[in-house]
DNA sequence: CATGAATGAGACTTCATTCAT
DNA sequence: GATGAATGAAGTCTCATTCAT
């Protein structure tokens, strides 16, 4: 396995609805044997045995394990970044508090990096030694500091937060909190937090920290 | 190479004067060649070589490239958390404010990370492959984050800290809060901060987060 | 090169008629090899290389070199007890005196022996130092053994052979005899006999060991 | 380690009294090393701490571990061929019958072989792959092979033993039977034997076979 | 589309042996 | 005599990837 990180030309695509199942099915299998066994460990041949293939046809729908690991990779993190599907909830924002829109920021968050902490995990480490897998890494990374950081923005701008912070520096090192409490406490397994009291205690912190109080 | 973690013998141990030199010649080397190559690219014998010695050699004093690894990341660690050397600064401390030793702490932790941001990266990426470099990270995040928690208790009791701020998990989200933000600013480099103001800025979200004003 | 004796785990086995003549080619090249250089100094690239492969091709087939030895050894231990297949020979059998009987078996084993002497050599080499190879070893031993055993019980239940001797361990004895005089004589080149001066005699010093006479 | 058999140059040879003791500590060591481990997981420096001394000083006293197993192993032979140096023993040997000196060789024989079955064990299978230690058993072996040809010839000349007999091949052959028993025996456990029983056992085949009755 | 045989780079590791001190 | 640091040849084995069928 090479380490080195092409640019990884775009997919071959599966042409029939037959190739484009068993793709999918591919990438099930794979994120299951990354959670199972890290990134090194896997093999292709695992990956493709349990997906009910020979290894050969792997290379039908993926160029490298990197490849397809970054696509798994990229669709978790997609995951982690999309907007909220629960139009109730979406409804009930008008009506919250600033410290509310941070709690409910950081509730999601914290729950779907539960949902999936294997393969965050993975995701955390195959990001420091690949540069495709990092940069989508960041790009979620960015993602929350951008709104986080508008946010401040807004707040301080309406005279709710701490004028002295700077919003984008205080975007980084919150989200950097939030996001490394998540692994130490949800794949290294650190210390075992009741989940709404470790939400609550997040969102705390970071309110007061920028200088927001209810 | 083996990524399982087994239980690493007593290293053999150099007898002679020579030896330990060259003992100590193939750890700098190793730091050296990790920084270059990371951990996985890193050849024995590129390490062994830039001591100057045969790739044979390397094996009088290290059982494997993960032994000597973990023998450069715990010294590293060791570096992290040593208690400063510095008397003025101890003496100086009766007369902190509570900031002012959040900020001290900070900036210690920063300034020591930056100086050895390369291998403190490579660290990162290994501690989530390999248990025994992971221990040695956790241990020295443990350390900080005990610290801190007493900190955080102190200031409760004295009426000088949120009282509604559980100290543990405080103590291990502004930990991460720092140690992350000292990664993606000084290691993957997110954005350039000037180091002043970086310290400062941390130093007001962890004082305002836990309730301390000055 | 492990010389422990770790219990293999079953082959990978080929799937297809092509890898099936692959893994005979490999075999037989490994008998090849293994006649010349002895066990020790075989070496996988050469074993791989007469059969046309390259020598990572042999770990599709096989895990290691002990292991494609044991199936080797194995086949020549088979071929060693197999069955006569001559028809004409087991007819005449009935006619046959004691000592035409026990002449039969020496001249067989002799025979098989001498046509495979190289292998038999390395053999009777590894058997020393891997418990598989020891076991197939020992397995043919025995089959030897007990049918020599059951031969001179009935030999001497019809009162035609010495009622002193303890079948089991004349059995072992004499067969040690004739297994050891054809190492000797076929692979370590102790003297030079004529074929069927050293069947008869064999045969006579069995026949008298045991009392039968004609 | 080679395995080719360099004809190996006179041994270095201590020239003090504690050289020549240590020597023989090495030789002693050697001994214990190679029963424990075979020759071929024997280590220069097991032996070389087993004797107390550092793996480098070795070499003032052997060549190679090929020559310290040869002459482990020549001095075991020597051992097994030592003509008896029980007086009284030698004195009854003239009112000896046949059978008796057939037996009491025998029972000398399995007696030596059992107390070093061990390092015996480990000889058989160096012999296999190297040549003067090969030698040095076939020395030992044609010394028996001698004598017993020997004895043959002059019981078949006092018209004691059975004519037909080629006295050559016979005594190779029953001296296998006797050294393969053995090893079958006291090195492979093939079965639990009752000494005396053996070697009653042996001699009555060894002397039958040649025609020889009380 | 699918198969699985074949490739081959390349790193690791062991330890007998040498040699400067 | 003794030490132990240093050498380096040699071979095993893995597995991602290619390709003929």
């Amino acid at each position: 396995m090479r380490r080195t990180n092409a640019p990884s030309e775009p997919a071959p695509g599966p042409r029939s609805r037959k190739g484009a199942e068993t793709r999918a099915r591919l990438l099930e299998s794979a994120k299951g044997v990354f959670e199972e066994a890290g990134f090194l460990d896997a093999r292709i041949s695992d990956i493709a045995e349990h997906a009910g293939l020979s290894h050969g046809s792997f290379y039908h729908y993926f160029d490298s394990k990197e490849q397809i690991f970054r696509e798994v990779a990229e669709a978790q993190e997609e995951l982690l970044t999309a907007p909220p599907s629960d139009h109730a909830e979406a409804e009930a924002e008008a009506a919250m508090s600033h410290v509310e829109r941070i709690r409910r920021a950081n509730r999601r968050y914290l729950e779907r990096y539960r949902e999936n902490a294997r393969i965050m995990g993975v995701i955390e480490e195959v990001s420091r030694y690949d540069s495709h897998v990092n940069e989508a890494r960041m790009r979620s990374q960015r993602h929350f500091a951008e709104r986080a950081e508008q946010s401040i923005r807004r707040l301080q701008e309406a005279g709710a937060a701490d004028a002295e912070v700077d919003p984008e520096l205080a975007a980084v090192a919150l989200g950097s909190m939030v996001a490394r409490f998540a692994e130490l406490w949800l794949v290294q397994d650190w210390a075992a937090f009741d989940f709404d009291h470790a939400v609550d205690q997040l969102t705390r912190l970071w309110a007061h920290a920028i200088g927001v109080h209810d």
